[in-house]
DNA sequence: CGTAAAATTGATCTGTCTCAACGTGGGTGG
DNA sequence: CCACCCACGTTGAGACAGATCAATTTTACG
């Protein structure tokens, strides 16, 4: 991932980002989607029974590998990735607690770009086989199926943010984003949250140089909008933010239950 | 879509993007990730046997609408595109025959972006109903699942595309993937393709203004790496411009079958 | 403490944008 | 059938956002 182990991640422990009191984000975001039995959430709380713990900074999955099973965040955050042969890196996705690495390794032939822990991690690995069992319920069938079409909508967001905006609304615009998905897994307060990231890996989000983002970090900070220091982010005031960087958050779809039957 | 229906494209007719011979490029995709059966094969057929005709610059679906149907693109090209509160303008993807509109106005709540005819478009609107009975179908949801992903390891692509590449390379990748993917559906040639689009919709696709998009297809040219005009986009050598822009088609997928069981 | 990664700042360079003008081709209306 | 018109394409000049290069400072960890 470029920046190898770095010591200033060492100690930022599973204190950061715990994920919520039941333990078992993927069931809250799949019930967020889809209505599920008794019985779906048995099969999904035993196929994430067990764990392991991943250091900071350690690749969880690598570009041309073939992935067997579906790792899953359970606490901690991550992010996909992609180098160019030049070294240069774009980072695609922010992972949170609750966000399956996808299907990639499982479904498609091989993985197409990697997945790295960016604070430590706790993981569950879900087998093939276990995946081919779930997929078979309708209803979690369902909500993974709207969980992959919320990441496709995220992306293209993105998309938006790289080709439209300019560096100062584009920085913005991440920091609303994360702030909502945070939220909706209850890692957010109301205008904070931890954000365990070096400037080095903003840049590499929104597209620009080290150097620039630190302007414009500053930028954003002397104009009161976001203040990121100390891997905490602090947004004085959301909708000024959202505004300012013309954040709109349909495309997250936080509540689609009652939409489809 | 900001270009009102121009003159220019009135006369490019159904001839442009024929799709295949069998009339039938999403089963051809399908087939593509999933082995179907006969059964399968004709409720897909039945699925998308009536059809309309959209002229070239028509929305199909506009953000905030609840689509019912799911569009399928059988001739012609289409694309994914955004706005911006002051007209910028993104384009999010080339959709070509065989490409589902996704099943974001069926799945999702709203629509969080809008799909435009560029060409006329031959195009099937799969109602609700239909979707439901036709992901009940092991095989065929499983080829959906898979176009899915497809669709999404492109956008990661574009991503890495707008954040970590410059405006030559920019250009050159993007017509690398349009040959593999138009070649896949047997609408290009061993190196040249017809590409009904406008210098503005390429800038749109690649975040550049208009003006720089014409340098660096001048520039393209001058390097005897890409022709584009009339509508129609040559490629001297192929491997070449793949070199230049660092292109690896391994995202697009286009040889899963084999793969997962 | 000593060290290395990360953050910050200044100076300079350049890729890309904006503004503005002009060219071009086909469609449309007189 | 011709002339105008409008969208698109092309080119030049100048401005500016963001990149690069090069220190220097700060921070966290050993």
């Amino acid at each position: 991932m470029l920046i190898s182990s770095s010591p200033r991640f060492k100690d930022r422990g599973p204190g950061a980002l715990e994920g919520n009191k039941m333990n078992a984000p993927l069931l809250r975001k799949l019930e967020t989607y889809a209505r599920l039995s008794e019985d779906d959430i048995a099969a999904v709380r035993d196929a994430t029974a067990s764990f392991k713990w991943l250091e900071a900074r350690a690749d969880i999955v690598r570009e041309g590998e073939y992935a067997t099973d579906v790792p899953l965040i359970t606490q901690g955050l991550a992010c996909r990735y992609k180098l160019l042969a030049d070294g240069r890196r774009q980072i695609l996705a922010y992972l949170v607690p609750g966000d399956l690495c996808d299907l990639h390794g499982f479904i498609l032939r091989e993985m197409d770009h990697s997945i790295a822990t960016l604070s430590p991690c706790k993981i569950v690995e879900i087998p093939r086989q276990t995946i081919h069992q779930l997929l078979e319920r309708p209803a979690v069938a369902r909500g993974l199926r709207m969980s992959t079409l919320v990441d496709e909508a995220t992306l293209r967001e993105w998309l938006v943010n790289l080709g439209r905006r300019p560096a100062e609304e584009r920085l913005a615009h991440l920091f609303c984003e994360l702030l909502e998905r945070l939220r909706a897994v209850g890692l957010a307060e109301e205008d904070r949250f931890e954000l365990p990231v070096t400037q080095i890996d903003l840049a590499d989000t929104v597209g620009l140089s080290a150097v620039h983002l630190n302007r414009t970090l500053r930028a954003l900070r002397t104009a009161n909008l976001v203040m990121f220091q100390q891997f905490r982010v602090a947004i004085p005031d959301a909708e000024r933010l959202r505004q300012f960087s013309g954040f709109n958050p349909n495309y997250l779809h936080l509540r689609e239950r009652e939409a489809a039957a």
